[in-house]
DNA sequence: GTAACGAACTAACGCTAGTTAGGAAAATAA
DNA sequence: TTATTTTCCTAACTAGCGTTAGTTCGTTAC
C-alpha cells in the first residue's frame, strides 16, 4: 500500500532544500546532497526544477509574500499606536513561526539571490519595513511612544523577533501569540517592574 | 617609494577574507577570489596560512575573545541589576562596532566551522549567554526585573543587538556607546511614554 | 659572495559543483 | 491495448573548488 504520499515531487524538493539550505546554508547545500535525501539522482530535480537559484527564490518570494498577507489582515485603522505595533509583532511571529525553517533561509540566505531578483526582495523587504516604522512615528506623534530612531528601532525589534526560528520549537510551552505578545510586552513597556 | 606597507600579509589576508566572507558568505567566497583583491595567486596565499578554515577559525575566536574580556573588564559586582544589563550591553555592542565585518562574521558564519572548532565555539557562547542570563534572573529576584523567560529574552536582547553590524555606519550621528544605551532604555524601560 | 629564507609564481592534482542530453521505466489517458 | 506524459536514470560536460609540489627570485645574514 503506497497511498498518495507523492503530493507533489516539486513541493517536496522545496520542502526539504529548506530544510537543507537552513542548516547548512543556500551555498554549501549541493545538489547531490539534496537529492540524496529525497532519494534521486542529482539529475533528477531539473525534470522538476529549473534551477538551484529557483529554489532559493520560491522560498524567499513565497516568505514575502506570506508576511504582507498577514500584515494586510490586521485590521489596525482605529486602533492606539501600542496596540497597532502589538498586532504587526504578533502577524509578523505567526509568519516566523509557521514554517521556521523558511523562515530562517528567508532571514538570512536572501543574500544569494541574483539580480534582479535580490533588488525586488530587498524593496519589499523595505516596504514592509516602513509600515512598522511609520506605526513608531505616529506612535510618537500622539505622545504614545518616546522619541527615538524609528528605523532604528524597528531594525532592532524585528531582528530580534526574526532570530526566533533558530530557537523556536513548535512543542514548546508557549503559542506564537503569546511569544509575540512577551515579545512585543518587553519592547512596548520594558523589561522593568514599575 | 613603496614604504612599509606590508605590514603583515597573513593579517591583510585576514582582513579581507573577514569582508568577503561578512558580503558574500563563508562557503561562497572562494580562495581565488581573496587572493584576487590581495593581488597575488590563490596559492600563494598557503605561504601565510595553513586553510581556509584557520582564517575562519581566527576571525571567530579572536571576536569571542574581545566579547569575553570586554565584559569581564565592566566592574559589576557591586551595581543593581538593571545598571549591570545596561553595561554589560554596552561592553557588547561596543566590541560589535570595534570590527563591524569581523562581528558580522562571528555572527553568521561560525556554522562552517568543523569539530571540534565548532563545539567549542558554542560552549563558548553559551558561557557568554549565561552571564547575561544570571543578571536577568538575579534583577528578578531582587525585584528589579519582570518574571520573564530569562533565556529566551536574552537571546532576544542580543539578536536585536548582534544584527548591528549590519547597518551600522562608523561615521553616524551615534556612538557605539550611545546606540548601546538606546537600546537598553527600550529593553529596559520600554517604548512607550510614562 | 654565498648561503638561507620568505614570498611569490606556474602547473597540476583530485574532487565536487551545477547542469544537460538522451533514453528507460512507470504512471496516466485514450 | 496503445499512446502519451511524467519521472527518474546513466553518463557526461564544463567550470570551479581547496590544496600541494616544485621552482624562481629578491632580500637578508653571515
Amino acid at each position: 500500500m503506497i497511498t498518495k504520499i507523492k503530493l507533489n515531487r516539486k513541493q517536496q524538493i522545496i520542502e526539504k532544500a529548506t530544510q537543507l539550505f537552513q542548516k547548512q546554508g543556500y551555498a554549501a547545500t549541493s545538489m547531490r546532497d539534496l537529492a540524496g535525501f529525497i532519494g534521486i539522482e542529482a539529475a533528477s530535480l531539473y525534470s522538476h526544477i529549473k534551477s538551484k537559484e529557483e529554489i532559493l527564490q520560491t522560498i524567499c518570494f513565497q516568505m514575502a509574500e506570506d508576511f504582507f498577507q498577514s500584515l494586510d489582515a490586521c485590521e489596525l485603522a482605529n486602533e492606539q499606536a501600542d496596540v497597532k505595533l502589538k498586532e504587526a509583532v504578533v502577524s509578523h511571529v505567526e509568519v516566523l513561526t509557521r514554517d521556521t525553517a523558511a523562515s530562517a533561509v528567508f532571514v538570512s540566505e536572501w543574500r544569494h539571490l541574483s539580480e534582479p531578483y535580490l533588488s525586488d526582495f530587498l524593496s519589499m523587504r523595505n516596504q514592509y519595513e516602513n509600515k512598522f516604522i511609520q506605526i513608531l512615528i505616529d506612535g510618537n506623534k500622539a505622545g504614545i511612544f518616546k522619541a527615538l530612531d524609528a528605523k532604528f528601532t524597528v531594525l532592532a525589534l524585528l531582528s530580534s523577533v526574526n532570530w526566533m526560528p533558530a530557537w523556536y520549537k513548535p512543542n514548546g510551552k508557549l503559542s506564537p501569540r503569546e511569544i509575540a505578545e512577551n515579545v512585543t510586552d518587553v519592547f512596548i513597556n520594558g523589561l522593568k517592574v514599575r
